[in-house]
DNA sequence: TGTACATCAGTGAACGCGCGTTCACTGATGTAC
DNA sequence: TGTACATCAGTGAACGCGCGTTCACTGATGTAC
């Protein structure tokens, strides 16, 4: 038996195993994008037989799963990571756009088109709001303790009213706002940008980008 | 042979089928999503055989690629039938909003994570430009004719500079931006509500959107 | 240290499936004289 | 109006493919006495 904490020989190599699996099926979504996916093929590639797999993941959907589950954590590691040293607001949005660019199908698993029956596992869940608390201590910072009280937008009113997304966190309806505004905007201007929609309209998407970024806060 | 402008029994029965087979296929897509569409599934459904189809689409990539110029010709002439009966740039911004939640997958089919390999075929280009020009005619209309000359914000002059996309379309520097904000950010709530990351947050999508409304033109 | 056993990685064959697509053909519909 | 021909819709069989997944099995690695 393994002593805890100690891996055996057998577990690092089935750990690297694993790994490596992960790592070929990113390249294929990012060939073929994740309907593209193929246990068989991934296979193939490591020169082993397709069945072999299924010493390491119990199926496709358990693969696909896992490879959302880790980029939603490597998205909000990196965004903790960013705000940890400093970064405000806008230093977390390049954060974000720098990580989209460096794979736009990582992105595009995470925050693309949702194939219909699927459903999210809960700890994807627990990720999401991780990333939200983040985005929520950048924007309470961002506007001040001074104007917690105030109300003055319809949607801060709705927000102060609904504000179960944010837990706990003791965000003021402005920061609530600013939260929210960063996430949709953000992601809109980047989805279309990754998708190819700018493509030959002839204007800099990284100056629409920092155009939100600095309106954001105002 | 047929009369020019009238059409013979045959035609109208091959365009009433290629209609249904079209149909058929949106019910799939709204099923399974894009990459679940099939033809043998398609023909099954009408009680025919697979290979009729091919009576009516040289195959699936050209069925798919037609899918996509039909959302995209109807979301155009659902913004411009907005635009002439009067709507304003809110106005088409809710427009667009009810296109979109009466079909989410079609709506994804035009903005939606593209597959890696596909190019869309030029007269989609054409279409988005005709929805580019709807939305430069309200957004010249909401900033007003006085207002012209005055860059203030570095997008502005940087779009002032780079505005091919805009093609002849003689809208002042704010009115690029108007419109680039009102695709951006609007894109990214939709998109977002769509895909159902908005579920279980507690806020209703509706005030966020119109917020985006309203601020668009401030 | 050496032997006996348990664990586990990986193979190869096989199953059943649905896919897109081709091809030769039948039968109905339309056209021309 | 009636006959001869051309056009075209749809069928059924077939091809080749790749998919996910199962199963019984081999051979290597680790464990216990």
């Amino acid at each position: 038996m393994a002593i805890a904490g100690k891996e055996t020989p057998r577990e690092r190599y089935r750990a690297q195993l694993r790994a490596e699996i992960k790592e070929r099926a990113w390249e294929q979504i990012a060939v073929a994008g994740a309907p593209g996916l193929s246990l068989n093929a991934i296979a193939k590639e490591m020169g082993m037989s397709g069945p072999a797999l299924y010493r390491y993941f119990a199926g496709r959907d358990e693969l696909i799963t896992e490879l959302i589950r880790d980029a939603y954590r490597g998205l909000a590691d990196t965004i903790r990571t960013a705000a940890a040293s400093g970064a405000d607001l806008a230093g977390l949005g390049r954060t974000l756009r720098t990580w989209a660019l460096d794979d736009p199908q990582r992105y595009f698993l995470v925050y693309g088109t949702p194939v219909p029956g699927y459903h999210a596992p809960d700890n994807i869940t627990l990720i999401a709001s991780e990333i939200m608390d983040a985005l929520l201590d950048a924007a309470q910072s961002a506007v001040g303790p001074a104007a917690t009280a105030a109300q003055d937008t319809p949607l801060e009113s709705h927000l102060a009213e609904n504000r179960q997304w944010a837990g706990a966190h003791p965000a003021s309806p402005t920061a609530l706002r600013l939260a929210l505004h960063f996430w949709t905007r953000l992601h809109g201007a980047l989805s279309l940008e990754l998708a190819g929609h700018f493509t030959g309209m002839g204007f800099d998407p990284a100056e629409l980008y920092e155009n939100e970024l600095r309106h954001l806060t105002q």
